[in-house]
DNA sequence: GAGCACTGC
């Protein structure tokens, strides 16, 4: 104590420690000189208080002294808006169970509004910790990564994070950064997220479908447990709804730390975009000053595209207008890894000394708009569109499709201007139409995707009505429907909708149903090594590159591994070939292979066999030199994906099975001999309609493996369902045939037993008989003989 | 004869 007295650094110290004996109902806790948390009573603190912790000569986590790091970060975090809040913060979340934030970028609620939780809970004496939820991998990482940075502890320890693949996690942990779909895989197995006293949702209004579900859920859980606390948060205005769902929820609005951006605006409409974007772009380079430019496209393709116009045009202006030289550089997700790092490269140095500045020009996808944050951006050009995802129930079908933005993307796309310094963002619309045609908000994810895996996942988190499940947007009752048929035919739901043993299984895999009971099946057929290394393949990108300059080359490395069965084979065949290669990043690059994409599908297989493994799944292979070796795995992914089959019809084109729609195989599809019947993994819509990843199936398997959804009578009519029908037809002469046989076989053992019975028993009593006289016989003999 | 916006368990 007296330490901290002598201190005129720890000023309110001693105030703090003063208010917090007297909480301690007047208790001595001298000793507090070691741990300022002394001070702290759980759920009752002040800022103040919580400030003088802080500032205490030792770390009340670790009980020792705080580094001169410590101090000089401390200094930087007392500047950020949000400390500003923090007694408003602390106030709110005393009295309520809900509390909605609203901060803008730069305002600081990622990292200190956990930690205020943390010094408000105490969740190291209480026992139960703090969880803070990030839609994405990275974030969880490099936010648990500054936090315990922040409060100078070894991440990992006190402060750790949890994502898939990688737990960072341990014993001492108070603090946890976890993406919301791992904290969704916990509840699976404790409904009531027990371990955790508060939880806090981050990045809440980006509306991911596992952020979505996660709010639904967290409204049920404290509903029941009162005594947890909920804080959520988001960048946008749009908190009122966000306060409505949570009951009312009070809301705090911490302002942001972002420089300002101005908007210009089209005063026609444009007629293409693309070209549009490009004369832009140079026409910036051109009279705008210094300052790097962020292009929002659409797709690969279309980036590609523009970067080889602006490297043609920009050199034009470059010797006609005297400007500064020009870096482009494309940037999307597949981009190799390398590549992407370009985008920190700086902008290229005058021809001259004190000629016109150089300047970067990024051309990206909507990863620039939330998931990868590049600095020295002044200048935005916004087109307005961005590729989206879209689910249609009726064809069962999720696909891509170029969309108008949102009023709020287009904010977040603008927004990247002005991280730096003071930016212009070019929206490539007229501002008409930004007021009257784009929408408030982008469609949530829960409104636009396949729920097959989520309403499984909600079955397991033991909430049943899904009809009325409590959700921000609720999901049109058809997808709801669509999804409780799929899980259905997969006997992952009984009929009345409850899980079954097969669905407990499924929903312990982290992949699509298909492929869980894909590999639930392959036990029955002793294929499940295999199968795990199929659905592994399949739940990770296109392993396949196709770069435009070598098309050719790729499709005969390709033509290597082909299998005649079809592309789930060719799949297993890149796997297998993958695992005995030497030297796994230079043999993909030899065979145009993404090392990605197949070092992430070795890492889900490892995932999967464990899951197996936990639930008692063994690990089988058949004899490679069997017959029934590849049979037997296609028969196992014919008992996932009996209800995506395609058959050849007359006119040589391909009919989807009950759904009867008109589907091309793929061209990159390795069953250039168009088998009769196939299974596909997806269903691909573009201009045309491809179904792609297909292998070639017997048509009876489906009658057998699937006979539940190969009821023939309500299905359309069409070629497929003919050959089905007779199929059945023969099956059911054969088995009829057979049972007659059996049943004439029956009797007749029948009949020649009590044949031979009888006979026997004939003969027995024969010898019976016959031994009985010869007894007798011998009897009066020896009768005669005595009388003798 | 053609694509894969972006996440995530």
């Amino acid at each position: 104590m007296a330490d901290i007295k002598n201190n005129p650094y720890l000023a309110h110290m001693h105030d703090a420690m003063d208010e917090g004996a007297a909480y301690n109902n007047g208790s001595t806790s001298t000793k507090g000189t070691n741990s300022a948390f002394d001070a702290l009573v759980p759920g009752k603190t002040t800022a103040a208080q919580q400030e003088a912790a802080e500032e205490a000569l030792h770390n009340g986590l670790t009980g020792r002294s705080f580094s001169q790091k410590y101090k000089d970060i401390l200094a930087k975090r007392r500047e950020l808006p949000v400390n500003k809040q923090r007694q408003n913060f602390l106030d709110l979340i005393h009295n309520n169970q809900f509390v909605v934030l609203v901060g803008e970028t730069g305002s600081g609620k990622t990292t200190q509004i956990p930690q205020y939780v943390v010094l408000d809970m105490l969740p190291q004496i209480e026992g139960k910790i703090i969880a803070c939820t990030q839609p994405r991998r990275v974030a969880a990482m490099s936010v648990a990564q500054r936090v315990a940075e922040e409060l100078d502890v070894k991440l990992g320890q006190e402060v750790g994070y949890s994502i898939r693949f990688e737990e960072c996690t341990s014993s001492k942990t108070v603090l946890k950064y976890c993406t919301d779909g791992m904290l969704l895989r916990e509840a699976m197995s404790d409904n009531m997220l027990s371990r955790y006293s508060a939880i806090i949702l981050d990045e809440a209004h980006e509306r991911t479908l596992n952020t979505d579900i996660l709010m639904s859920l967290m409204k049920n859980i404290a509903s029941k447990r009162r005594d947890i606390k909920v804080v959520v948060m988001s960048a946008t205005l749009d908190s009122e709804k966000f306060q409505k769902y949570f009951n009312d929820a009070p809301l705090l609005t911490v302002p942001g730390r972002t420089f300002p951006v101005e908007i210009y605006y089209t005063p026609e409409p444009e007629r293409d975009y693309l070209e549009s974007a490009i004369k832009t772009a140079l026409q910036i380079h051109a009279t705008e000053p210094e300052g790097d430019i962020l292009i929002f496209l659409t797709g690969e393709e279309e980036i590609e595209e523009a970067c080889r116009l602006l490297r043609a045009r920009g050199d034009d202006i470059i010797r006609s207008a005297n400007c500064g030289p020009l870096l482009i550089v494309p940037l999307y997700s597949t981009l190799p890894p390398n590549m992407q790092q370009k985008i920190f490269e700086k902008a290229p140095e005058p021809r001259t000394k004190g000629g016109a500045p150089g300047r970067k020009i990024v051309v990206s996808t909507n990863v620039a708009e939330t998931s990868l944050t590049i600095d020295g951006i002044v200048y935005v050009i916004d087109p307005g569109f961005s590729k989206q995802k879209v689910y249609n129930p009726r064809v069962r079908v999720e696909s891509l499709l170029v969309s108008p933005i949102s009023r709020a993307a287009a904010q977040q796309r603008a927004g990247r201007a002005g991280r730096t310094r003071p930016g212009k963002c070019f929206r490539l619309y007229t501002e008409k139409s930004y007021n009257n045609d784009l929408i408030e908000q982008t469609y949530p994810e829960i409104l636009r995707s396949n729920l097959g895996s989520i309403v499984l996942q909600l079955k397991k988190l033991g909430i049943n009505d899904l009809v009325h499940l409590d959700l921000m947007d609720p999901c049109a009752p058809e997808v709801l429907m669509r999804a409780l048929e799929l899980l259905h035919y997969l006997g992952a739901l009984d009929d009345d909708a409850n899980l079954t043993p097969i669905g407990h299984a499924i929903s312990e895999f982290p992949i699509d149903p298909q492929l869980a009971k894909m590999i639930i099946s392959a036990v029955e057929y002793g294929c499940t090594n295999e199968v795990l290394s199929i659905a592994a393949m399949l739940s990770v990108p296109n392993v396949f590159l196709r770069p435009r300059e070598a098309q050719r080359a790729a499709d005969m490395a390709k033509a290597e591994f082909a299998h005649m069965d079809g592309d789930h084979m060719t799949l297993l065949n890149v796997y297998h070939s993958y695992k005995s290669s030497s030297e796994p990043s230079q043999w993909c690059w030899d065979n145009f292979l993404q090392y990605r994409s197949l070092k992430s599908a070795d890492n889900i297989r490892e995932q999967l066999r464990r899951v197996a493994v936990k639930n008692n799944i063994p690990l089988l292979s058949n004899n490679f030199s069997s017959p029934e070796y590849y049979p037997k795995i296609r028969k196992a992914l014919t008992a996932g994906y009996f209800m995506q089959v395609a058959h050849l019809e007359r006119n040589g084109q391909y009919l989807t099975v009950k759904d009867n729609q008109i589907v091309l195989l793929h061209p990159s599809s390795v069953l250039e001999r168009k088998p009769e019947w196939v299974i596909y993994n997806e269903f691909v819509l573009t201009k045309r309609h491809y179904i792609r990843t297909a292998t070639e199936i017997k048509p009876e398997w489906l009658l057998e493996i699937a006979a539940h959804y190969y009821e023939l009578s309500n299905f359309p009519p069409c070629e497929g369902k003919r050959i089905l029908e007779k199929i059945a037809l023969r099956n059911a002469i054969v088995q009829d045939e057979q049972e007659r046989k059996k049943r004439k076989k029956e009797k007749k053992d029948k009949e020649s037993k009590e044949g031979k019975e009888g006979k026997d028993k004939e003969k027995k009593e024969k010898k019976e008989k016959k031994d009985k006289k010869e007894r007798k016989e011998k009897k009066e003999r020896k009768e005669k003989k005595e009388k003798k």
